[in-house]
DNA sequence: AGCTCAACCTGGCTGC
DNA sequence: TGCAGCCAGGTTGAGC
């Protein structure tokens, strides 16, 4: 999916555009997303203001009077606002219509959810999904100093390989598959390295790293993705250049040792043997 | 509790 | 061309 980067990129761009706004209806065009979507919503939701929308890691929060609708991507889902008479396109799931615009999920994989929590059975910060997440990274608990240490007391005892550790989004949320890649590239650790082993001074240079990567990814518009267009359509002002990822036999663009590719939890990760240390 | 792995689903690319 | 096989941004939940 869109990693952090390109989920608040997607928040920024439809903000401006749904905040304040009431929603006329819900087409449910298919349900059949990581959960089923949700039936009542397209009884709930007409008439209800876009009160604000936030996001907690790869999840968009959008909230309404009553209740939070929570929005995921997965792995190829966009979120795009554009004219209700625009005409249906293969794999737009699901359709909120704000009068003369409408906001589209478009997700051919339908690993994306659209979820509902009613404000009755408590704060937002109470669901499920979101309970187990890590911190923010661009909140004051992940900078500077804050982020070595959540790193570091996260991965005590921890016997899991650091690419891994990084990817489960249980300490810091936000880094996928690619930018986890970039950032142990930029950070100097081998993505095999035992999550619990990493030094303090490692952990201190992995937070950092992180913050960077995706700081940097955000500010780009967009992203490395292939596919993945912004709330506008457009594919992003410049592509990301990743260092490490996709970029197997390829030479290091530091030292030009070519870069390595293996499978660690059933996903691919990339890295240089010469810059990376274990 | 922590770790590994199958599963969800569709499309694009590679190689025969 | 056609088709089988493999790969892809994420995350849960089962089983050990």
């Amino acid at each position: 999916m869109p990693e952090l980067p390109e989920v608040e990129v997607t928040r920024l761009g439809i903000q401006p555009h749904l905040e304040g706004r009431k929603v006329s209806a819900v087409q449910v065009i298919d349900g059949r997303l990581r959960w089923p979507v949700p039936s009542i919503l397209n009884k709930i939701l007409p008439g209800q203001k876009v009160i604000s929308i936030k996001r907690r890691g790869k999840y968009l929060l959008f909230e309404m009077e009553t209740g939070y609708l929570l929005l995921h991507l997965g792995m190829t889902g966009t979120l795009r606002v554009l004219p209700s008479s625009e005409p249906l396109k293969i794999h737009d799931r699901v359709i909120f219509v704000f009068g003369k615009i409408s906001l589209r999920l478009h997700d051919p994989r339908k690993f994306g959810a659209v979820l509902w929590h009613p404000k009755s059975k408590g704060p937002i910060e109470s669901y499920p999904l979101l309970l187990k997440l890590g911190v923010e990274p661009f909140l004051t608990e992940f900078s500077g100093e804050h982020g070595a240490d959540i790193l570091y007391q996260h991965s005590r005892g921890r016997s899991i390989a650091v690419k891994q550790f990084l990817l489960a989004g249980q300490a810091v949320v936000g880094v996928g598959n690619i930018y986890c890649s970039e950032s142990l590239f930029e950070a100097g650790i081998h993505p095999a390295k035992a999550a619990g082993k990493l030094t303090r001074s490692q952990c201190s240079r992995l937070a950092a790293a992180v913050r960077l990567i995706l700081k940097r990814a955000i500010e780009a518009g967009g992203s490395s993705l292939k596919d993945f267009v912004n709330s506008e359509g457009d594919p992003g002002h410049f592509m990301v250049q990743t260092k490490v990822y996709d970029r197997k036999d390829q030479a290091c663009k530091v030292c030009k040792t070519p870069i390595k590719q293996i499978v660690q939890g059933q996903r691919s990760s990339y890295f240089c043997p010469q810059c990376q240390k274990r």
